[in-house]
DNA sequence: GACGCTCTTGACATCGATGTCAGGGCCGGG
DNA sequence: CCCGGCCCTGACATCGATGTCAAGAGCGTC
């Protein structure tokens, strides 16, 4: 250790409030009006108190605080979400952050990793510290148990999957559309044999993408064949593909409802050594997707904009505007960068 | 909207303590004492309280007990992190949330952004809602601001990147044996012309980095050209990978010494198609590494591994534990995938 | 010189909870 | 019958801050 750097020292309390208002001789009262910018100081005692507060090195106790203000607002907001180290999370994580910088507002953030046991702990924990309001990825089929909550007035917002039984803002990525519209451009290049590979089915996304996808086919006339739900890893989701292509008739395409889901299928198809005849859109888009070779075509949601989206409502509801709960789409996009453009044997 | 789904009412202001103990018909330290766990209540009144308790979804004001209790842990801890978004900052933080689940610590994190000012508003914001503990990935050059929390007796840890001016625990991945191991296996693999891709130098960590691809480059009696610094954005690094490759005597392999460098000379490579001849280890792994072709050959560090130590460290300071501030070095991990096998020139 | 006004200032109660402590009930022992 | 001790129980002060309110100073007006 550098012994130039200073060692550290018995613990010494935190100044308070009181500390400030002793040394600056006024009372605790006043302090509080000089830190809070109130008027009505006299410029001599307002330089005394900013004295004593450098001197101290005095920083506001803001639980304290918010525990005796009015509005009891703690500027902190909680978000409840998939799992921290995901991209998608992590993206929407941040978009929260910064719609939630501009007021000084910090965030809670926890995973949940797809278990409603884990999302009801993490929410209690989060009410049990005041958190301002609720962004919630939820895993669970019921959130009926917040309904105290939000009768309470803390703001809620769901994104990414509908709540269930609780009357509050969603914000959903458009997946019915987004699937659709991989299919169409799928159809578009020749393929008719496109096979689907889901995530677990009781995850109402995945059950939404699925019905884009079928009402796509339908569109062409296609029945739906190839069809395999509940993956929800990278190993489960290879070995399906592996799977179909032995079958008698194989796919010439893929959709993947997920991202995990997509990777796993492209590592079977460069192991197979099809990755350059087999078509493939992904649902979500994900970091890289542009360097693998081919570079995958995928719908690509927005996580950030639907954290700004879902940031904006709750920050309106917290400066009181009222309206009733309402979900809102956040549109897919296309983006084709080579898998998703490999010819199939129906060319117009 | 359902209409089965029930309205929000007028807010309902949340029950506290009191209300519970007005509805049980006792005292509310006795209600404090059963939520508490504490013993000494008889087992009527311990009924008559639970059942208040659920009548009224009672949840206790953690913020409000904290503030009394004698610890004054609030059972949250801050992380001031480099971006969220990004997979190493998202890792640790998943690491340390991991950690603080198990003693129902709950997270506050933030991005910094390389940005000094911000790292100091972050941890202000943070220490004023009295955060047990601090872990900080800092990009300001000098962290004294923070001695006075320090005294103050709050644990804090610094990750990826040491302090400077301030005595406390430290978490870093071993930068430069890890540069130095990139080094040796180019040289291996027949090169000596091996370029050198820098982030910013004003960053800590790589100027350690550099160190060791230097030293290493010495052992092999090379003397280092190809040497860029200050690169801190794909588009910079991939101009720098067009710039060296067009010299008089071009390198033969690159070291990469950062993420985004990384990928953006892998860009610049496979536009200029030279990606299946050049040499490339990159430091620091990212996802779908091994999904490119080449896949790319990366000193692995372990940002996960680096979040379990530095929670382990705060951990065991808040449970009282005491030691001279320390630095644990993080090993990393060389991990070939084929960009760093490419051979060279120079077999031996 | 009395009155009313504004401007400062601090005393006090309070936010929701817990630490301290004393009092009352009940026990056994002398 | 009295006393010491244990067990429950609640009264009260307190954590660090802010909302309320009234008191006092200073000033202008008639």
């Amino acid at each position: 250790m550098d012994p130039a750097v200073p060692t550290p020292m018995v613990p010494r309390a935190r100044p308070t409030l009181r500390d400030v208002a002793l040394l600056a001789k006024v009372s605790p009262k006043t302090v509080s009006r000089v830190v809070n910018g109130e008027p009505g100081v006299s410029p001599q005692k307002l330089a005394a108190v900013r004295r004593a507060i450098a001197q101290l090195d005095y920083r506001p106790n803001f639980t304290a605080s918010s525990l005796r203000r009015s509005s009891g607002r703690t500027a902190a907001i909680a978000a409840v979400l998939e799992d921290l180290a995901n991209p998608f999370s992590a993206a929407l994580h941040r978009a929260l952050e910064d719609a939630a910088r501009d007021r000084e507002v910090l965030i809670f953030a926890g995973s949940v990793d797809e278990n409603p046991q884990r999302e009801r702990e993490l929410i209690r924990a989060f009410t049990m510290r005041q958190a301002d309001a609720l962004v919630v990825v939820p895993a669970s089929d019921d959130q009926s148990y917040l309904m105290s909550e939000v009768s309470a007035g803390t703001p809620v917002v769901f994104v990414d999957r509908p709540p269930i039984g609780l009357p509050v803002d969603a914000v959903l990525a458009d997946g019915h559309d987004g699937a659709a519209a991989a299919v169409h451009h799928l159809v578009r290049h020749g393929h008719r044999d496109i096979a689907y590979l889901g995530d677990l089915q009781s995850i109402q996304t995945a059950r939404q993408r699925f019905q884009g996808f079928k009402e796509a086919l339908s569109d062409h006339g296609i029945r739906p064949a190839h069809i395999v739900h509940d993956l929800h890893t990278e190993g489960e989701s290879a070995a399906a593909v592996r799977r179909l292509l032995a079958a008698a008739i194989p796919p010439t395409a893929f959709f993947t409802s997920q991202n995990l889901v997509t990777i796993g299928a492209i590592r079977a198809l460069q192991q197979l050594g099809r990755h350059r005849d087999v078509a493939l859109v992904g649902f979500d888009d994900f970091p890289l997707a542009d360097l693998l070779h081919p570079a995958v075509t995928v719908i690509a949601q927005s996580p950030s904009e639907m954290g700004r989206v879902a940031a904006a409502l709750i920050f309106r509801r917290l400066d009181g505007e009222q309206w009733r709960p309402t979900t809102h789409l956040v549109p897919t996009r296309l983006v084709p960068r080579g898998s998703g453009e490999i010819a199939g044997p129906h060319r117009a």
